[in-house]
DNA sequence: CTGTTAGCGCCTTCAC
DNA sequence: GTGAAGGCGCTAACAG
């Protein structure tokens, strides 16, 4: 019932092969033949197969992109830039869920690497470790998102995890906290993401001269607003309570503001509260949330740039970029009074700058 | 470079024909033969092209899906739900955010359902109106998703929404409300769900004897917080606050929280505010909010049950598929002094089943 | 500039 | 139970 290239050449009274010239812009095409043909698909409502098309051509003009949980904010407004920058470049985007579980991460890398469907993958990887992206031998290029397992030869886009940790944990310093909490997965997960911020957070610690209280690392099992509310509970049982925490991204902190009004403490005159990922929610919170802001848009432009070269058969040595991100301040982080030059106590929304 | 079919049959010493029998889980296949053709594929690494594939089956495994914006807090848990859903039905899914925009929406549907690649199409209208559904000729089942755009003869799968506004319009009036707001499209943009959720506003107001006032009925152009709380602003320059804002969505609502939290107006306290999806974002906002929450679990059954029948070939009616929603009360509203049926001042989290 | 031809990789009759 | 053959719809290479 569908109308076929055949059929548009057989009522324009031309072969296929001029059709075909005239969709794909073929530029040896004259005005007559032109016209002629487009009469006739407007008439039969042709659209060409893209099956066939792709089949034929080698290349399909869709990407595959494979994240964790599309429902997560960070997820979706990170796939919402990639889709948007994709069109711009006539690209679409086949999406994924793998639920971080490592055995479905594999499995779905390893289809849409070798099922033609798509020309490249971008991969926000979350349980698959360094060694199972070596073991994959993908048969189109393969972008990481995030943080990269180790030892992977693979492009990869991400941020400076260590260094906004450290950043974050400095600035808790420099504006007068003294006991500052992190929260992060559990050690046995050997998330990345969480060891890298843990030594950025460390790092800041040492070199300001306070001490690591292990105690003050809460534990969470998973990122979701509801454990940020466990982990802060846990910091709520200890003896003494921290002056600040610093959540490893927004949906912790957002959770853990939710616990500490439910026990009424305040943020930020009883404790500052930083969470990472800059999701749209941090500016309507109450408080709003100071947090680690990583460039989206960027991340999203940088991985199509990377994926797109090397669908075009770029052989360039892998690539690693690192993607700006700011501190952005708002309510739930106060300058304590040791030190004042961070400004007032009330909803300020300053930016600073991550150099 | 990549193996293909006819490798496979080489590499095991068969025909082409016998290693897809194996693939394909064919019955009539002999125990070595499996074993042989098994053992060509692990070593060859195998994986079959699905374009190919799809071009001879005259079907792809994969549905295609359109919504406004992927990083929408509703649109992404209706998305995860419908990519879970999907999953256990062997069904991969293709998503593309429309924009909400009419042209967008219009081309996006023509190419999903004219190019041979999904075999079935779920789509949330926005802008586009019923002439332009009917004008179309979709080559694959459509399901509509959300309010369906009129006069259309496509599958659709939503909630009642005059009663589900009633509902939450008659609750605030039961608990006491006397100057219940809403926060709506404006009419210009005839956005049906405004529309139908406002009549059932009006409804239940009028059924109770109360005056309708067009002043209380606020404007926003679009549905995200920003705009909820621009909302809120219009409300609190009016010579009488509303006691009670029904926001058509959870952003509308969420935004109007921090726009009240700025000014100083307590909640519930001064005045009640509630929202309509039932994000996860609701239950730890400050109050948590108040709204509507559709089974957006069954949303995605039902819709993928109906696609999954019409690309069999089904050909009963058109379905109009009603799901089930729940009024969820929480923080953010309170029972007024004239009625106490409906319980404490505090955050009792309640959950009244509709209907 | 236009027509003809030969597959892209797979599945599914149809013989055997 | 297995092999052979044809074609899904399209494009690219080549001949005219």
């Amino acid at each position: 019932v569908a109308a076929r290239l055949r059929d548009v050449a057989d009522l324009a009274g031309v072969s296929p092969g001029s059709v075909s010239n005239v969709i794909t812009g073929h530029p040896n095409v004259s005005p007559a033949m032109r016209t002629k043909v487009q009469a006739a698909i407007d008439e039969l409502g042709y659209k060409p197969n893209l099956l066939a098309r792709g089949l034929r051509r080698g290349r399909t003009g869709t990407l595959g992109l494979l994240v964790p949980e599309i429902n997560v904010p960070y997820f979706g407004e990170l796939t919402h830039q990639i889709v948007e920058q994709a069109r711009t470049r006539d690209l679409t985007v086949r999406i994924d869920e793998t639920s971080g579980e490592r055995r479905r991460e594999r499995y779905l890398l390893e289809l849409m690497t070798g099922s033609g469907t798509v020309d490249g993958v971008l991969f926000s990887p979350f349980g698959l470790t360094g060694p199972d992206l070596v073991r994959l031998k993908p048969k189109v290029p393969v972008v990481l998102l995030g943080e990269r397992a180790t030892s992977s030869r693979l492009d990869h886009v991400g941020i400076h995890n260590v260094a906004a940790a450290r950043e974050v944990t400095k600035y808790l310093i420099d504006s007068g906290h003294t006991r500052i909490a992190a929260m992060a997965e559990p050690e046995r997960m050997r998330a990345p993401t969480s060891r890298l911020r843990l030594k950025g957070y460390r790092a800041a610690l040492i070199s300001a001269g306070v001490e690591v209280d292990p105690q003050l690392i809460a534990r969470v099992s998973r990122y979701q607003r509801q454990d940020g509310a466990d982990g802060m509970a846990q910091l709520l049982n200890l003896p003494t309570l921290p002056d600040a925490v610093f959540c490893f991204n927004d949906l912790l902190a957002l959770g853990a503001l939710y616990e500490l009004r439910t026990h009424g403490v305040r943020v930020p005159d009883d404790i500052s509260v930083v969470g990472f990922d800059d999701i749209e929610e941090c500016r309507f919170s109450d408080p709003s949330l100071t947090t680690v802001a990583p460039d989206k848009a960027a991340i999203a432009r940088n991985a199509l740039d990377l994926v797109s070269a090397r669908v075009r058969g770029s052989t360039e040595p892998r690539r690693d970029i690192r993607i700006a991100y700011r501190l952005t301040v708002r309510e739930s982080t106060m300058a304590k009074p040791r030190t004042a030059d961070l400004g007032g106590d009330d909803g300020m929304l300053a930016e600073i700058n991550a150099n």
